[in-house]
DNA sequence: AACCAAATACCCCATTTGCGTTAGCTCATA
DNA sequence: TATGAGCTAACGCAAATGGGGTATTTGGTT
């Protein structure tokens, strides 16, 4: 099946658009386009049956989107990547497509030179992105200026021990000192974030990362 | 302060790499770089009183790392983009840095062009990475094939009314069946989770991405 | 037909939890 | 000096929780 061409499927419902994109890569050297899908369902019928090196995959399409089909498609074809090439830019669409197995993601007017680099580089286990859907990745990562915790140092150990399930007792044995100690303190971690429940205490602790 | 030129500054101890990178981006037309450190502490006590866009950073340093420099500059100097240039590659080094606020993350053998081009990219709002930084990124996002739910769907459903602090009652409630039926569901919910209670059960779920 | 998982519902009972309240001690800051 | 924050400790009480059961119904699998 392979060759040393890079064998690219495509699945766009815009007939104009995955035309064009066909043949720009079948008219690159290096590159090859035979597998095209205008929805994902018969992608998902026939790409596991056919060999594609890189799946180029729009987000907005009748039926399932492309998010779901790489969902569906990812984990029967594991060495293939996938290439989100989609008009959607909203952190929704992006991260959706990249947890559910997307290795690229590319806004839809990247020049055709751009593509084929982008394909290229996936193969050789990069993950192209469009400079805007990077940074939005990376920002997701910068630690949002959370709010400083309201909570003591002492509070804060005992939340620790919440969110492992301990009780009054064995906090109170791991820190030496009195249950009611422990009570008192869980009391006024409970005031202080807003909660009245072990669940919910540690749930805000989890979200605002207090621990 | 500012001009059409875009300004970057260098931290990076070794004398030959540092004036090398200087002596590219000082001899390209549209770049200047007149701020050179050789360690972090030089750079933090001195960048906040100049103008730079965009900074290099190393991550081998001497003393404080590039990366507890970002952590400590970035938040004085918002709109200024970190960039990292490293040969390191682990993945400690590569969330560590882009945690603490770098924009990009670029591998020390990286063409000058590229460079440059990256360096292009960030002031556009890009996040400029090299190949397999932006696929270890991406990858991290790819729900590492977690071990399909043991729960059923009634179960998982109550897992989230747990997971909000609800009880008994007002899950009862909700769902229009008896208090003693969810009292079931969470029994066998602990269970199947081998937990004890509600504050594990919610760790466990936002832990293993149940909900 | 037999079997099982899942959802529903109920019972008893000991333990844990959450809330209100009080209070002593230390340390820092106003 | 005093005022507050943080850590410590205690008492009482009502409500919620967790563990042990049992049981019926439904729907799918063998």
């Amino acid at each position: 099946m392979p060759s040393e061409n890079i064998h690219v499927a495509i699945v766009e419902d815009d007939n104009d658009i995955r035309e064009t994109l066909a043949l720009i890569i079948n008219g690159t050297p290096g590159f090859t386009c035979k597998l095209v899908y205008s929805d994902c369902e018969s992608a998902i019928a026939d790409l596991p049956n056919q060999y594609a090196r890189v799946v180029l995959m729009d987000i907005q399409l009748p039926g399932k989107s492309g998010i779901e089909g790489v969902r569906i498609l990812k984990p029967k074809l594991n060495e293939v990547d996938f290439v989100m090439l989609s008009i959607q830019q909203d952190d929704e669409s992006i991260f959706n497509a990249i947890k559910a197995g997307a290795s690229g993601y590319l806004v839809k007017d990247t020049p055709p030179a751009e593509l084929l680099r982008a394909i290229t580089e996936v193969c050789q286990g990069g993950a192209p992105m469009s400079a805007n859907i990077a940074r939005k990745v990376i920002q997701s990562f910068h630690a949002s200026t959370v709010a400083p915790s309201p909570l003591s140092e002492r509070e804060t150990e005992i939340l620790k021990f919440l969110c492992e399930g301990q009780n009054y007792r064995t906090i109170a044995e791991k820190l030496f000192v009195s249950p009611h100690t422990v009570r008192t303190h869980i009391k006024n971690i409970y005031k202080k974030l807003h909660v009245s429940s072990r669940a919910e205490a540690v749930r805000k602790a989890v979200d605002d990362r207090l621990v």
